[in-house]
DNA sequence: CTGTTAGCGCATTCAC
DNA sequence: GTGAATGCGCTAACAG
């Protein structure tokens, strides 16, 4: 532990502590000579200002909180890979928690960050949460908040997300175009705003085309069951001639499954997902993907929570930034 | 902001803020009948104490860092499941910093981090660094430091690792017994102890079974450079049989080539690599891996730098860690 | 241009 | 068992 301080340089140097402190921050009533014999001497020493002496004066920690689902998905890892360059670029410090879906977990997480230990939070709302006192309560302490992705429709903070429902019904029409007459859509359990918006796009590409056999099958956070269910639609006599899969990780239990009952794909089977995995290009066959902008929705999220956390204007397009995703057609489709 | 604080406790109670302090961290001077009365106002009032006054107070922030050279990356996201879910369950933050493989950056996160906004730092090192004076000064702080994957061998802290000698030994024996003669090493060019133990496992199991045809070819971060190398390695007539991909972005790359230029794995070329991606069970063809104990990993190294931190004795065994990979066998070795 | 003083909120002496 | 007083290291208000 570093143990020299503003006090020691000041001794040292024969100025008051107040004058240190100023000089290490450049304020304009000290003397360019003072303020180069203090930085001198606070180089030569290693001098790192104590983060928790100036946050607990100043009332604020240069730090944000990321709360997310999980990590270990690409889509919530390049949006971690955005809002770290903006703060790295800003000074700002990076603190990361991971709700895994939990809605309890994510009720603690927010109240143990109602105390001043960051500046503002981002925050992309676990599937199960269902009641949003949490949110609320937090908006209400009127500590900065931004939401992305997964939005809380309820709570009106400024929030930057993909134009879900548009990429959906792309994705439903191009899985028309390419002859699919039963598209069948695997959706995320929730009440959450994506998963509505996702739908309601699938369910718009069909009305468009005058079908009205929607197949809404809901899966979850665990791979067997949704593994069982795609099985059971597979196997029915139902069987859809397209899927379209709301997260990355229902399409891979798609072609799980079709490995494991021998179904073709494209052949017997269309298949096209909402995935950020740049490796889908490597697949068995190649995936058509819905490519959400992971990194530029982390990078505006991060870019607008500093800014109400450095109480600057928020332009009236910056409290809902909808960035496009982007199709891309692979063999999965036909291509 | 929550303004509520000991002080406003201690009012509302007629009593002391020592005695509000005491009582809310169970202090046994304190009757059970105090506690009760504090700690139910504190829970109606919401009162969060602040952190940047205790940090200050004890000298320690209950938060750690973790410097990892990029997160859009399985092996490294995992690492941060595992880290963050020690820490959650120990009550500490965790603040998260990239330094997309640059020294400079590296540098610089190690300096602002010598000041007590951390208790304690885990890195895995990028692979730019040469220079490591930065790391040796931040061990002489006294600052507890845990090294783990990407491990710099000359500085003497604990660290966790996998067992990449044998498992590269394990990578390149396999591709022997398959039928290759001739196996190329795609290499991580820097000079980390990960990079020399996998090279060394590949050229021990050359030599174990009477090789001495090697051929290492030094690959970076630069995708088109690296697939520039591969396809000059698979035009050129010492064409190799096998190639062993010694991190994931190699092997990727390594489809791509192939993909381009007709090559058919694995009758033409046979391929393993380094991956943690759960997705490679799903490329054309299914890739054979050696997959690294990630989550565990980030586990062990916080489990033991929490040890650290609360100064706790370090069994002998925790000073050095590795934990095995696995090699999983797929079509693109034959299977 | 520089110094003196006060206080951020908390934990920890030391009194009684 | 409780209260009063001190100081962690820093910044800011107020002198001069």
């Amino acid at each position: 532990m570093d143990n020299v301080n503003l006090k020691k340089l000041a001794e040292e140097l024969n100025l008051a502590v107040s004058t240190v402190s100023r000089a290490l921050r450049d304020n304009h009533e000290i003397s360019q000579e003072t303020k180069d014999r203090v930085k001198a001497l606070a180089a030569k020493l290693g001098f790192q200002p104590n983060p928790h002496a100036s946050s607990l004066r100043q009332n604020k920690s240069r730090t944000i909180a990321v709360v997310i689902p999980e990590i270990q998905n690409n889509f919530f890892s390049q949006v971690m890979n955005g809002v770290e360059d903006v703060a790295q670029r800003k000074g700002y410090h990076v603190l990361i928690y991971l709700t895994h879906d939990d809605h309890n977990r994510e009720k603690e997480i927010l109240q143990v960050l109602r105390n001043g230990r960051v500046d503002g939070l981002m925050i992309s709302v676990s599937n199960t949460t269902t009641n949003i006192e949490h949110l609320e309560a937090y908006r209400q302490s009127g500590m900065p908040l931004v939401f992305f992705d997964r939005v809380c429709e309820e709570i009106d903070v400024p929030r930057v997300t993909t134009d879900d429902s548009i990429a959906a019904f792309k994705a439903t029409e191009h899985l028309l175009k390419v002859g699919c007459k039963k598209i069948a859509f695997l959706s995320l359990a929730c009440n959450l705003s994506i998963s509505s918006g996702r739908r309601s796009g699938y369910l718009k590409a069909l009305a468009k085309h005058g079908l009205d056999n929607e197949m809404i099958i809901e899966c979850g956070t665990d791979d067997e069951t949704n593994r069982q269910n795609i099985r059971e639609l597979l196997q029915s006599d139902q069987r859809p001639d397209g899927i379209f899969a709301a997260v990355e990780k229902f399409a891979i239990n798609t072609y799980e499954v079709c490995h494991e009952l021998n179904i073709a794909i494209p052949q017997q089977l269309k298949l096209v997902g909402f995935s950020n995995l740049s490796a889908a290009a490597l697949f068995d066959p190649p995936l058509s993907t819905i490519v959400q902008p992971a990194y530029e929705i982390g990078k505006e999220a991060a870019t607008i929570l500093f800014k109400i956390v450095e109480k600057k204007m928020l332009l009236p397009n910056e409290k809902r930034v909808m960035i496009a995703s982007e199709i891309v057609e692979r063999k999965s489709t036909g291509k």
